[in-house]
DNA sequence: TCTGGGGTCCTAGGACCC
DNA sequence: TCTGGGGTCCTAGGACCC
């Protein structure tokens, strides 16, 4: 919360308003398809996620907002949006069934292609570092920036523009842009005149600005949250702003004051930057629910290699490893097991995986998924260590944090050899 | 909403330790 | 042997976000 304690004399440094910006972009994966084929563009435009040209499996990972108008929506099968939105190919070919089908209520599927996506965030990731000291990224298309020492508030609105312009020029896609004294006040004002949008909340306006908006539209409130808190009586984030809060902390614990200092424009957290991933993981989905155990452990293993490469690739070590299974009608169950120590062993993943699994063998499954977790990212120190070593004979690392002290000894060994850490302290773990 | 994939954070109970 | 209180870690599940 607070920043600790300060010298006497600078408590203006730190205190009084941030300038923080929201920077989200609009329907991102589409305006990364229009980037590389400039014919979509002012078409309606689908991407789909599990989705091959072609097929009507998968889900809408994004629609434009031409195809919006069709009632296409984000998470949605696209075998529905083909209902409401057919495509583009197959009325030019002629092989519709309707005969009234206009040209202009077609419009254009595509399936993720994220290594493009990518690129194209990498882009405007490096205006966004241009633009401000300190960048968050939550997501591929959305970060938060701190610009207190770039702007001012009465040309804040001149630079939140200039840091459009900059992208689209520069990269070719439209984003919003929230500017406020707070995170959670910037979040929302980026999404408040979406697409191509520019808002600017100043100090002292934020309650006003909040105040009429249902409570759905704050941050971490979703349909559970939003349904209680109606049930509750409070709509907007008004209701909630002038309501008692000791029902809500009541009901909802920590995130009900949360809740309760957000809806009056309260939030203290500072813009950081992103840090280290907390866990990996791959899952996957069955066309229909699955019995033959062969089939389930030939994905889990599928997946489990997968989850394993990506951590090496990053450079991370694991100490848990979990497994998902979904279940008719839509259970979803997890199993997980921490080791003692952290390591980078595929085999073990595989192992412990296949071990976790095994409660579901027989239980037709729907979905699977394997996770790495506890993730510590040693790489770097393992390097200084032992070079460090070499010259002083010590184990002592000033890294290490205190929950690394009660196995030191294990610590090292991971510390001192990434690919031999998992197998003499866990050969006999199995 | 008949349900895709990759994440984060919080809660609650139990084990275990001092 | 009974009783206490505090702390941390682990696991499973849930809500939420993009």
């Amino acid at each position: 919360m607070s920043d600790g304690p300060r010298l006497p004399g600078v408590e203006d440094e730190d205190e009084g308003d941030r300038i923080v910006c929201h920077v989200d972009a609009d329907c991102f994966y589409a305006s990364c398809e229009r980037l590389r084929e400039p014919e979509l563009r002012g078409e309606p435009v689908v991407v789909g996620m599990g989705y091959e040209e072609g097929e009507t499996v998968g889900a809408v990972a994004t629609a434009s907002y031409e195809a919006r108008e069709f009632g296409v929506e984000s998470a949605q099968a696209i075998s529905t949006a083909l209902e409401r939105l057919p495509r583009r190919a197959v009325y030019e070919n002629g092989a519709v069934d309707d005969p009234d089908l206009e040209r202009e209520q077609t419009g254009y599927y595509r399936p993720v292609d994220m290594d493009y996506y990518e690129s194209v965030a990498a882009d405007v990731r490096e205006i966004l570092h241009d633009c401000a000291d300190t960048v968050r990224e939550v997501s591929i298309d959305e970060a938060y920036l701190d610009v207190t020492d770039r702007t001012a508030w009465a040309v804040a609105d001149g630079f939140a523009r200039h840091i459009k312009d900059r992208i689209r020029r520069e990269v070719g896609v439209d984003v919003s842009v929230g500017v406020a004294p707070s995170m959670a006040a910037a979040k929302i004002a980026s999404d408040f005149d979406k697409p191509d949008g520019l808002t600017v909340v100043k100090p002292g306006e934020i309650r006003d600005f909040l105040a009429p908006l249902e409570v759905d539209l704050l941050h971490g409130v979703g349909p559970v949250t939003a349904r209680e808190l109606r049930e509750m009586g409070l709509e907007t984030a008004g209701d909630v702003a002038a309501a008692n809060p000791e029902p809500l902390v009541d009901r909802f614990g920590e995130r009900g004051r949360e809740l309760y200092d957000r809806a009056r424009g309260e939030d203290d957290r500072r813009v950081e930057p992103t840090g280290d991933p907390k866990s990996f993981s791959r899952e996957s989905a069955f066309a229909e629910p699955v019995d033959a155990p062969a089939s389930k452990y030939e994905q889990i293993e599928t997946l489990a290699s997968a989850v394993a490469d990506r951590a090496r690739r990053e450079g991370a070590l694991y100490r848990t490893i979990g497994v998902k299974a979904v279940t008719p009608p839509y259970d979803v169950n997890t199993r997980e097991r921490s080791l003692p120590g952290p390591v980078d062993d595929p085999d073990l993943v595989d192992r412990i995986a296949h071990d976790l699994f095994a409660e579901f063998e027989d239980v037709p499954v729907r979905k699977l998924g394997v996770r790495v977790a506890n993730l510590e990212f040693a790489a770097e120190d393992q390097a200084s260590l032992e070079s460090w070593e070499e010259n002083s004979g010590s184990t002592d690392v000033k890294t290490d944090d205190a929950t690394d002290e009660d196995d030191s000894d294990l610590d090292s060994a991971s510390l001192c050899g990434t690919r031999t850490a998992g197998q003499s302290t866990l050969a006999d773990f199995t």
